[in-house]
DNA sequence: AAAAATAATATGTATATACAGATATTGCTG
DNA sequence: CAGCAATATCTGTATATACATATTATTTTT
């Protein structure tokens, strides 16, 4: 079946016209583009279409619109960083070589810094957990993971076998927002031990520090080692 | 001058009582929210006022819709990062610490791989530039730079004693979109030296590997050395 | 009971209209 | 010429309406 070419609404043809002056450099930067009205008789079309196309490319952040004044093409200043956190846990895990060894977990009350970090309000306890994932039998990831108890009651129930706690608290409660924080850093004796690491120069690791959100609540804090040859940030680069 | 109570459009009321179902709970996800006509209704509006409200949500992520189906709270799937990349140089300069020395800059012509990065078609030559950052004369950043010469003709001009590579690219032409990739690395004797690292365990280094878009061209392609105590990725965590 | 036709419902596109509020321009006045 | 008022222009909000198209539910037919 031979895919017919797409009629498309006109609010989008207007759209490509706009994108491809401003693509082309036709239109520079802060160049006023024609008004609704004006683009509206230009296209004809009525002027609520000709505004969906500028109202829509305003929202992308291309244009720059200001009432009384008019549209205006506008500076690509915040520049949208194309970053992907690659999660290599899930990748072990979806190749099949994947396993782990729960090295602890427990309801501790808080530190200082992690009430401050979790936002939590009453002296609540939080879970906190331990965890060696390994691929093909080699340590790959050591974690360390602190969990609202409210949010995530019945987690010292799980063995995490076959589902890991990341995995199980995206299933009762998808993170709404997410931070993270990533450095280079030099695995302490322990760490080293836990992850077998015993040249000198190899060691050398990144930790990725994440916090999970659900809407105004802080769900988890995680804490991740891993050695720098395992991990990178981003693609298709150098 | 005390602000007086925004009187908030309609569609902002709706919007506003639509993320408090989704956010407490009340709507779990899957779940179907009114029609347009029926929200319409209710809050004694027109539909495309209903209408404009859910879209919004629905632009934004929280919602999603199909035609002749019905609107639904999403499952935030797609985790939006928080995720700032410092630029040193940036803050540095900001300070008024900042100087830099010039290691070298020259037309040459591309390997292969960076012919393919930087997605160039005919054998057009590159600029190529290196540059040590320093703060308070002290090494900061070793940055190797690459240059779309069709993009910035003038740049061997420069002096770049006031204004830095990167801001002057971004005077001239503003990118549209930036890659990255970060990566823990041990830098080679040759940076080791141009970093002034002596100490065997202080040889920890960030790589910064960026790629500056305008449009559909590479405009440029950076690949920075950093110290690693230097810099990290993110804030207020741990 | 299964399949097909029909109706009801939902979102998507588009228009015409009205008025509010912000901004820029023009013209008037001292 | 400076200052001010009137005016024109532009975006923002809101409504009512019409029809298209996708999906779901219902009814009818086989």
């Amino acid at each position: 079946m031979v895919k017919t070419a797409l009629k498309l609404p006109q609010y989008e043809l207007i759209k490509q016209y706009l994108r491809h002056q401003i693509e082309t450099g036709e239109w520079p930067i802060g160049y006023r583009t024609p008004s609704e009205p004006k683009l509206a008789e230009q296209f004809s079309v009525s002027r609520m279409t000709a505004r969906r196309a500028l109202q829509e490319l305003a929202d992308q952040g291309l244009l720059s619109r200001t009432a009384g004044s008019g549209t205006f093409v506008a500076k690509p200043n915040l520049q949208v960083a194309s970053i992907e956190i690659i999660d290599l846990v899930e990748r072990a895990r979806e190749t099949g070589y994947y396993s782990n060894r729960l090295l602890g977990i427990e309801a501790v009350a808080p530190s200082r810094q992690m009430t401050e970090l979790m936002l939590l309000y009453s002296k609540q306890p939080v879970y906190q957990l331990n965890m060696l994932h390994l691929e093909r039998n080699r340590p790959l990831v050591l974690q360390q993971l602190w969990v609202n108890t409210a949010l995530a009651p019945a987690l010292p129930k799980q063995t995490f076998k076959k589902v890991t706690p990341d995995a199980y608290l995206d299933w009762i409660a998808p993170s709404t927002r997410v931070d993270y924080q990533l450095m280079a850093v030099s695995p302490s004796p322990e760490q080293q031990h836990q992850l077998t690491l015993t040249g000198q120069g190899s060691s050398l690791c990144m930790q990725l520090n994440r916090r999970c959100w659900r809407h105004q609540q802080v769900l988890s804090i995680s804490a991740s080692v891993i050695p720098a040859a395992f991990y990178q940030l981003g693609h298709n680069l150098l």
